[in-house]
Order: C-alpha cells, then structure tokens, then sequence
DNA sequence: CCTTGACTGTTAAGATTTCAACAAGTTACT
DNA sequence: AGTAACTTGTTGAAATCTTAACAGTCAAGG
C-alpha cells in the first residue's frame, strides 16, 4: 500500500466500510470477467455475442416473436442509436426482420426469423451450457437464492 | 439433461435447473444495469469511465504508484491494444507517465502523476458513495459475505 | 382543424474497441 | 555466439458504439 499519503481513501480490514468496499470489489471485477469469458466463447461456439444472443433470447419469448425497438433498446441496455446499428447487422444476417407497425406509424416492429430461431437455440443450447460450467457450478442452493434475492432487491432500486 | 435419473418430458413444479437459469439472468441482468448506472454516473461527476477510474485504482495501490502495461491489462480485462489506446488518453489527459523500463527494455512502466492521483482521489470519493448508493444500501451483512464468498470462488475458477 | 410538445426511430460524425499483423527484446537451447 | 520460440507492446484498418441533431408521427388543448 501507499506510505505517502495521510488518509487514503482505500484501505483494508478495518469496518463494516471496509469489508464492504472489499466485497464490491469482488463482485465488480469478478463480474466482469465472467462477461468476458462468456461472451468470448459463445462467439467462438455460435459466432454471436452475448449482446446480441440476449436481443434473440427477448425476441424467442416474446408474444409473435415480435417486439418494438422500444420495447428491445429498453430491455437490452442499449441507446436507440446502438440498437438500430445492431439490428442492422441481425437483419442483414438474416436472424431478424424489420416490419412496419400498423398501430404506431413511427414504430418497427423486430421479429425473429425461422433461421434466427434455430440460431437461437444452438447458441441457447451452448450458453446455458457454459453459465453452468462457469457460473452456476460453483454456487449451491443457498447461495444462489441468495443472489437472485439480492439481485431483483437491487434491481427494483436502480433508476 | 440429466444423465443420471431418467429425465421426466413433462416436470412439475421448477427443478434446480430452472431456477438456477433464472437466478443467473437476474443476477446478469441486474448486472449489467449497475455498471451502466455507475458508469453514467462517474462520467457525469467526474469525467472519468469506469474503467478508466479501475486503472487509476490500480495505479494508486501499486508500489511506485507504477505498473508496466502487461500488468494492468490483465488485472483491468483490456486486450493489449484497447489498453494501448487508453493509457495514451489518460497520457494525454496529464493524469499518467509512460517510463522506460530499465530491467525489461520491451515493457514500459505507467505511472500516476501527482495530477492523476488528486483525480483519481476527487473520484474515489464519488464513485464509493455512488457503489453505497445503488448496491451496498441494498444488501445486509450476511448476504455481503455469502457475495464476497461465491465470486472469490468463481473467480478461482475462472480460465 | 392546427399548433405545440412529446415519442419513436434514424442518421452522420466522431470516439472507442477489436482484430490481425507486426516489431523489438528476451530466453532457452545448441 | 546463433537461432528459434516466446513475450511485450505497437500499429493500421475495420467494426462497433456514442453523441447530437434530425424527420416523421402521435396526442392534447385551444
């Protein structure tokens, strides 16, 4: 650690602050690796990220296959410009199609293609696949109810 | 897809399967969300991304206030040539010195500036009252350790 | 109607990141 | 030494993402 400085904002083992801090810590990187690693293997297994794996996933379960690009932008966390480039891309690759929307002219409907279906569940079959080896079996019962509890907590408070 | 017992077509009630697949898409979902939240956040308070304030914190508790690029590109998860992009920002910001390496002329050492260490301090205290804010308030002490537990096990675990 | 303001997507330009190929320095082996 | 293999970092081009400004449509009030 550092000798320089009078008070450092970071430091160890000392409160609940602390301990707290520490636990993000954790969490945030450890978080973020797992995206990596998940996300570099479905590219390898599927050629798709993960990103665009979750816009299928949404569209598979949603009523028609259909949704807005409201509606996707708002589930995915992705800006309207992001998602309009990106569904771009799953339309050209033929996963996607873009329809008109009779009720509101300014909307787009997105719909899975039958090719983006069977793309979906390859990909789906390979994830939850790698979630398990990565994830998931390393967590027992207890644990995971803890996060999923945690979790929706925290995700009921985000703004 | 269990092997071992035989597997019913039609299953009543959740198995650990279901459930585990669900708790994993809060978790990932949730996420994801933080990030984003803490990110916009920093940015707006501060000027800094996220993972541009990880590296200053890297920076800060290394001996030195010094890590060569191999060092921090592995701890932040940046391939070499995001991390070459990066640090040639931060460089440009005045927050960081690119050093020649004595020991291992390939390599080059990244140093704090004064200048980037009274940012890095001004955003540390921001960004922790953000964490506290949208993830900390939300958890108790005993769900805390059962997080810092499973992901410093995950982590382990991880390629 | 007709205007005003909000909502839904789109676009262009610039910033960032990835990807593949590359240099230079080091290490291990002969 | 001399060479092959590896490691560290850099580069340029292409892909992706962000930002800000925009066009079209809807909805409410006068």
């Amino acid at each position: 650690m550092s000798e320089t400085t009078a008070a450092p904002i970071i430091r160890f083992g000392r409160g609940r602050e602390e301990r707290a801090q520490q636990a993000w810590r954790t969490y945030f990187e450890t978080s973020q690796r797992l995206r990596q690693v998940l996300d570099d293997r479905l590219k390898e297994q599927a050629g798709l990220s993960v990103s665009d794996y979750n816009a299928l996933l949404l569209l598979w379960e949603a009523p028609e296959r259909t949704l807005t690009m409201g509606a996707l932008a708002k589930r995915l966390v992705f800006s309207p410009s992001r998602l309009n480039y990106r569904i771009k891309v799953l339309e050209d690759a033929g996963l996607v199609e873009k329809l008109a929307c009779a009720e509101d002219r300014r909307s787009h409907n997105i719909r899975l293609t039958e090719a983006g279906g069977r793309r979906f569940l390859d990909a789906a079959r390979l994830h939850s696949r790698a979630v398990d080896e990565v994830f998931l079996s390393h967590v027992d019962d207890a644990e995971l109810e803890v996060i999923e509890t945690v979790f929706s907590r925290i995700a009921k408070a985000l703004p």
